[in-house]
RNA sequence: GCGGUAUUGGUGAAGUGGUUAACACAUCGGUUUGUGGAUCCGACACGCGUGGGUUCGAUUCCCACAUACCGCCCCA
């Protein structure tokens, strides 16, 4: 085998495409009724929109991002998550001006890159599927997010969810809960896991997700967030939750969730799914929260967003373990069958006439004898099969079988060009 | 980046330091030179991930590399 596929990457098959096609179109169909329009934003940006955005210490970007000089001496990343090139792309064509509704709401699909070691549903090329609402400080719109993301996985045929809830509050609740964790944790710093250890003063909120059973204890009675909300934040979780209460959304209110990126604020959000194909227990498989700030960090005005990110792969793991029936959006309407060199003119009349009124056919190509397109036919699920021989040719009919019932007609073949469709009404219905 | 397991045809796989690398499915052909899902017969690895080494001889032993999967880290 002379060549393979970069490591952590995967070639999408015809078939397997279906599954994808079936997703994607399934999103743009929600997303249409919660007015989010697709936005589509480069694979690579200039590494600095990430590294403002994601935090310098973030995991991402000191060890997953994908980056390199381009000829031009341009230092590209290419993109590791979403966000950062939405909102780099909101302000450089100044989405906020203010002939866009507010809030501006957006939705992207597509490739993201991470340099890790691949697992399965998780690969170094992987595909998300995410939202971003700009302009609008509203509870409602966290609630909507939330409800959105909820609405989408259902569709998806996910149904055992659990929606993990928190808040990080803003920059003055965040700091105060930042300096009193540090205080907590700082007598207790022998004991911490080594990993723990070095966030201790990078990112002190990310010990409180450490998967270290000691470091667990240990945060189980650290401070919470919650108790140092300003009366501003506190209103608007409060609002979110009354909100989420009033769709009959339920959720938990998990102070443990920080998520991997440092732009996050107020409410952020995870959605779990109780499966054996992601692990045991319940396993992350959307995520998202609000971000206000971001937009001026990468130089825009104060304008705050909100948005969500799904992962493709980790999508479909789940949904084949959990037996969801994809759509067949490949049906065959009718095979056609040519016996003798003759007929090949015939059939790709006939089948060019077919597909020109909106039918799916096909044809042989390989000269093979009857009973072999037949089985091909067959193979393929066809629901008619259209015989031309040399009979046919010679009485300018051809020969119609429906395959699941056998019956057979023989009929002029222009009626059968014009309108298939009335062939069928009449003759096999 | 660290640790573990694996790598045989289109697919699932068996197997051995030494003449022809099982078996099954799929595919193709024949049985039926104009008809499907059945039966029977036949064909189908210039070759056992790649590169080295050990050996009289390696797909089988050793080493390196690549990739996949699992765990750690992190996360989608």
């Amino acid at each position: 085998m002379r060549y393979q596929k970069p490591k952590g990457t995967a070639d999408i098959l015809p078939g397997e495409s279906q599954k994808w096609q079936f997703i994607e179109d399934t999103a743009r169909m929600l997303f249409a009724d919660y007015r989010y329009q697709e936005i589509r934003t480069p694979m690579f940006e200039s590494y600095e929109v990430f590294s403002r955005t994601s935090g310098d210490t973030s995991d991402i970007v000191t060890k997953e991002m994908y980056d390199f000089k381009d000829k031009g001496d341009r230092h590209i990343t290419l993109r590791p998550e979403g966000t950062a090139g939405v909102v780099r792309a909101f302000i450089e064509n100044k989405l906020y001006g203010p002939e866009h509704q507010k809030p501006v709401k957006v939705f992207y699909m597509g490739p993201m890159f991470r340099y890790e070691r691949p697992q399965s549903g998780r690969q170094r090329q992987f595909n998300q599927i995410g939202v971003e609402a700009f302009g609008s400080d509203s509870p409602s719109l966290d609630a909507e997010v939330i409800a959105m993301a909820l609405d989408l996985l259902n569709h998806f045929g996910i149904s055992d969810l659990k929606v993990a809830l928190n808040t990080l509050g803003d920059t003055e609740s965040r700091d105060a809960y930042r300096k009193a964790l540090i205080d907590y944790l700082e007598p207790h710093f022998d004991e911490l896991s080594d990993d723990s250890k070095q966030r201790l003063h990078k990112n002190p909120l990310r010990v409180l997700d450490s998967k270290d059973a000691n470091d667990q204890k240990l945060v189980a009675d650290a401070p919470r967030i919650l108790d140092y909300l300003t009366p501003t934040s506190q209103e608007h979780f409060d609002k979110v939750k009354t909100l989420l209460d009033s769709l009959g959304i339920k959720y938990e209110v998990d102070t443990e969730i920080v998520r991997g990126l440092d732009y996050y604020n107020h409410t952020i959000f995870e959605i779990m799914a109780n499966s054996k194909a992601l692990g045991s227990g319940y396993t992350t498989i959307c995520a998202g929260g609000r971000y206000n700030g971001l937009v001026e960090e990468l130089g825009g005005p104060e304008v705050s967003g909100i948005g969500f990110g799904l992962g493709l792969e980790r999508l479909l793991l789940l949904m084949e373990s959990e037996g969801v029936q994809f759509p067949d959006l490949n049906q065959l309407d009718a095979y056609v069958v040519g016996i003798g060199d003759d007929t090949d003119v015939a059939s790709l009349q006939v089948v060019q006439a077919l597909r020109a009124d909106g039918f799916s056919v096909d044809r042989d190509y390989l000269d093979r004898k009857p009973k072999a397109q037949f089985k091909s036919a067959d193979k393929l699920g066809a629901e008619y099969t259209l015989t031309i021989g040399d009979q046919e040719l010679a009485d300018h009919t051809i020969h119609v079988k429906q395959m699941q019932t056998g019956k057979e007609e023989t009929i002029p073949v222009d009626d059968v060009k014009n309108d298939f469709g009335k062939v069928i009404d009449k003759h096999f219905n």
